[in-house]
DNA sequence: CTGTTAGCGCATTCAG
DNA sequence: CTGAATGCGCTAACAG
């Protein structure tokens, strides 16, 4: 008796084989369902095999599979926080058509923080995941190159940096934009403001370009005056846009804001200062931050929204492509659904 | 040329002891950091293993290393929904928990259907993982067995089934009940009732001692007619247990209920019936399903919440050390801290 | 149609 | 203080 372990040892896929009196490599394809080529193996054999991987309970060491085949079918979803009501959908998404292609996912949080996102880059390759999704917003492109040098397939989520061999899956900015300023046209504003982001912020330039498109298609003029380029990060930019469009000789009779951290503020400020909302100003906002934000605000910010479900299946739908291709891959840009959604600012 | 693949071989141990020109169990022994007993590697040996390491980039594969030693320092968090407030909330706790023990964490949601997670717990010895913390509604304690002798530590979440090699981690529910109904006796309420589930639920049982404690601490009267059993999933089951109340000839003035859906069907029937709460009718709800339902209905439900964090960290804490543990240990319970949500309903 | 065999990369016993 | 040798469990040539 000199076992400590309570449990014993697991069956390989020898015990398999000597059950059934076949070799490992028999035992190795039907495990596999190979078939294709010169293996065959008879039905009976197949039987026989399966039979006994039921008698011993064999399951095969996803270890070993992962050694030998440089593939352990594992992936990483890497976001800022899963608290956040947007990334467990996203989380869900993803694990849905993970599942299918038979992967695992790792879910981890870096907590906004670089240091840890870096850390856990860099230790990504001695983990064997196959593949990441990363949804960052401190991402540079540099830190993708250790990986993809070591062989991870990488998807990166949103507008980060692109990389020549990642894929990166986001929604079409500058229409939903543009769907934004239309709807707000539709109820009749004419004279609409934009609260946007810097020049330099690809999201920015991409979202103003939607409010342009979408007045010039109705045919209004486009107003410099109306249009208020806010630092994303600056505290109070909202508002002091807001503050800014309400000292016009003629303000606006509706805003849309370009993220709704920029909307929250600009409603508030409204409010503030004896405006009702949506009726003497309409405002809507744009997909930035938690859910929860937009809805807390009284009245609820109608916004725009990335569809959760469709960018989750589309990011694992191209990581999966990209870890099965042998070849190197082109970068590919996937543009996904979003839409507005009508609560109660506009 | 004849290579197709595009990035170069990953470097291995081996290939450090080659640049260094010492062998592999040198490099093995200072990369783990190992220095007791007869191992005493020198100084300067270790340090040129690490510029060596550093120089080709090398990151131990980990499927080697599970192979090797039976650890795979991988563990499972599955639970119903990862779109359930509650369930990020535990994930981010467990996660953090883990990641401080070296581990990552592979995250399933079986959506709640009882096949997704006999199909998952089953093929989970394949996986290779250390670990897992189980969340279920289904959950029988026969699954556990063949996951306890493929050597897999189990920690359960909540009430569900123990075993005798299985950890539980939960809140007090008799507790938590009792602390529901003194707040409701503190806010000068005599008459209470409540909605308890079935006596052969567990939790049932427990919430209902604590009803009943409360009462009696407090020199209150337990009367038969003020206690609604119901089932959990009956549909309307709380509006019906609240008309019976309300035809009573000397109807309660508060009611506890045994989970907040009880408590919103309740609540909703109380409304509906002409009754302003909490003035005429204050509700007190308990901990069972989103918690977006409890704030979603006006008043907001005010209610007993388990800590997401405690708990989370709790089941990591206890499944670490069963792992790390040679020999086995014996089945724990471990309790951890709820509590009192007071928002509008009483 | 099936068996033999050679590693995958690492940790570890046992010799020096 | 360090090295040589072995095997974890599996897959995939290659050889029948």
């Amino acid at each position: 008796m000199t076992r400590t372990k309570s449990s014993k040892k697991r069956a390989t896929s020898q015990d398999v084989a000597d059950l059934v009196g076949v070799s490992v490599t028999t035992v190795s394809f039907v495990i596999n369902e190979k078939s294709g080529g010169s293996v065959r193996i008879s039905e009976a054999t197949r039987r026989k095999v399966r039979q006994a991987v039921e008698a011993l309970n064999y399951r095969p060491s996803s270890a070993a599979r992962t050694l030998r085949t440089k593939r352990s079918n594992l992936l990483v979803l890497m976001f800022p926080y899963i608290e956040s009501p947007y990334n467990p959908l996203l989380a869900a998404a993803v694990q849905r058509k993970a599942e299918e292609e038979n992967f695992d996912v790792i879910i981890y949080s870096t907590r906004d923080e670089l240091r840890r996102e870096e850390d856990f880059l860099d230790a990504m390759p001695s983990r064997g995941v196959d593949g990441v999704i990363i949804h960052s917003h401190h991402l540079c492109s540099a830190g993708l190159d250790s990986l993809v040098e070591a062989g991870i397939a990488v998807v990166i989520h949103g507008n980060s940096p692109t990389h020549p061999s990642a894929d990166n899956v986001m929604i079409d900015e500058a229409e939903a934009a543009k769907e934004a300023v239309s709807y707000l046209i539709a109820k009749d504003h004419v004279r609409i403001a934009t609260i946007v982001g810097p020049e330099v912020s690809w999201m920015g330039r991409l979202r103003k370009e939607g409010y342009v498109d979408a007045l010039q298609t109705y045919g209004i003029t486009v107003e410099d005056e109306l249009i208020c380029e806010m630092d994303y990060f600056r505290q109070g930019a909202g508002a002091l846009a807001m503050q800014k469009l309400l000292a016009l000789s003629e303000p606006p009779t509706a805003v849309f804001a370009g993220s709704d951290r920029f909307a929250i503020d600009a409603l508030l400020l409204a409010i503030d200062s004896g405006l009702a909302v949506p009726e003497d100003m309409a405002i809507m906002g744009y997909d930035f931050g938690p859910e929860s934000e937009a809805t807390r605000v009284r009245p609820r910010l109608s916004t725009i929204r990335r569809d959760a479900n469709l960018l989750g299946a589309a990011a694992a739908q191209l990581l999966v492509e990209r870890i099965n291709s042998q070849d190197t891959l082109p970068s590919r840009q996937k543009i996904v659904n979003h839409r507005i959604v009508h609560r109660q600012s506009a």
